[in-house]
DNA sequence: AGGAGCTTGTGAACGTGAGAACAAAATCGG
DNA sequence: CCGATTTTGTTCTCACGTTCACAAGCTCCT
């Protein structure tokens, strides 16, 4: 509210340091195509280096990175080991963010043994499941610990990221416990839409979803003109005779 | 080209049945919501209903619905169950896919163990890997087999999906193959940027691009005035000094 | 039969994002 | 030291996506 309050079509009226979201989702991605070029020994690339790396539009690269700053050189390109610090320090990741895994079955598993968080920073300071039998169980240097410790690790460890890896029926429930626990960031496996208050975060990985639009390109790459054009196909009587249950879904 | 040539402001000139994308991303998320809506035993829902349980703005779930045609009934609302039917059709999703797993390690174990696909549209063909040690391995009804008979399996099965989940190192290679092989949709687990021909279509799940992103809003949660301004921060001078290495990265 | 009350489908306004294009800045060769 | 060359940072324009707001259409009640 400081300035720029004159509402004019100009530029997007950026935020004191707001970068758009669009290029927040692809910070993550420059930075590790800088890093790549960093592990390869190059020392400078320039912004088309970048973006074919990156697999975007150099313009496009460009323009996201000038949000952060001017850290390129014009006529040379961009220090690799620079901009990845300042990409790093922009995201968040030169400091270490604590994790908590709730839902240690196959998916808790195969997050529980990976290896590329620790590099990326991250740290996972507990798994945690309702499960007895799974209590105590040790996966990779760590033990699975029982759910209702999850307050006492937020508040040691200082936790702010809870990924949920349980079946969608509990997610919900476990969502609330972790907010209340006063984790303000939640990346979520479960194929349900989690409600939580403002303040929040929550994003979702959703394996369905993703096949289900790979499916749908790829009808429309088979079929085209193949099938009969609108099928018209079964009962929209059933909906007149119906005694009209409607309304009230869930709240 | 065939109408609509004029390129006025109009309506975003919809090719032909073209959906957008934006929207084609949502349509899971409605049928799930439908699905359960209908497993609740409701028969009939209105837009704020379903917006409620897809979590979006009811304004553009209808608008997102209208694409597919007027399947709702004014002063009424849906008839769940024919609207799953006519997204599920829709989306493609009334058919099974065949899907083949590369990469049967931590994260491919967790995708062959899980049963949430057949009841989505989507049959899993084949889990491959190129380890000798895990080929033969029984997970569930299926076993493990040699990567090398994908081109067989991808003829067989009519294969269109596939699904990467090795290293990153050998993604393209593998990706390569697949595509060889005649499969047309990809969905990559491994952290790298792949490239395909047009008329491949890619989507990637990139965990720790997702836990980057929360962080990056969790950063400016609790920093907010607390951080330095700018930094200005470490050596830009080493810039100057480097013997200029720049230019050819990859290609 | 006619009007009251809902809810859809969509036109229009607004906001965000992508890409082309170019002026400004830096290097390098002569 | 100057002009040619390279590459950034930014401006402008167009396309896409979201949201509001309301007429059209349906049901139900009187
Ligand atoms: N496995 C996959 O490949 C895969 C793919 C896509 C989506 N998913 C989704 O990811 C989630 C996990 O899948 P999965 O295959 O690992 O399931 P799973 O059943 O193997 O594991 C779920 C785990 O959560 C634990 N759990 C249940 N209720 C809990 C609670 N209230 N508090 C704490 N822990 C609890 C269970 O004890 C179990 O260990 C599911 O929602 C699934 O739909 C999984
Ligand atoms: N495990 C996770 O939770 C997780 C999370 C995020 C991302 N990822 C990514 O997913 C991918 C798989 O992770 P993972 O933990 O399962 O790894 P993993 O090492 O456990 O499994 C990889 C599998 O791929 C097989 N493989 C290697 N080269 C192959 C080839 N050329 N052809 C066929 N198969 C080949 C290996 O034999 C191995 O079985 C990695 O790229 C990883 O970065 C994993």
């Amino acid at each position: 509210m400081t300035r720029a309050s004159s509402r004019r079509p100009g530029p997007p009226t950026r935020t004191e340091r707001g970068i758009p979201e669009a290029t927040v989702a692809r910070l993550p991605v420059y930075l590790r195509a800088l890093t790549a070029l960093s592990d390869g020994g190059i020392a400078t690339a320039s912004s088309e280096d970048l973006a074919t790396a990156a697999g975007v539009n150099s313009a496009k690269l460009r323009k996201d990175l000038s949000y952060l700053g001017s850290y390129g050189t014009r006529g040379v390109g961009y220090d690799v080991e620079y901009l990845r610090y300042q990409i790093a320090r922009e995201i968040g990741v030169t400091q270490d963010w604590a994790v908590v895994i709730v839902g240690i079955g196959n998916l808790g598993h195969a997050l529980a043994n990976y290896s590329g968080f620790g590099t990326r920073g991250f740290r996972i300071v507990a798994l945690l499941d309702a499960d007895p039998n799974l209590v105590g169980e040790r996966i990779g240097d760590m033990e699975v610990r029982d759910f209702a410790e999850l307050e006492a690790i937020v508040e040691a460890d200082r936790v702010s990221i809870g990924v949920i890896t349980t079946p969608a029926g509990p997610a919900q429930e476990v969502c609330d416990r972790l907010v209340a626990a006063g984790v303000t960031s939640i990346l979520n496996f479960a194929p349900v839409v989690l409600s939580v208050p403002d303040g929040v975060d929550i994003r979702k990985v959703d394996l369905s979803i993703e096949l289900q639009i790979l499916a749908y390109h790829e009808q429309r790459k088979s079929g085209e003109a193949a099938l009969p054009q609108v099928p018209e196909l079964p009962a929209m009587n059933g909906l007149t005779d119906l005694p009209s249950v409607g309304g009230g879904v869930g709240a």
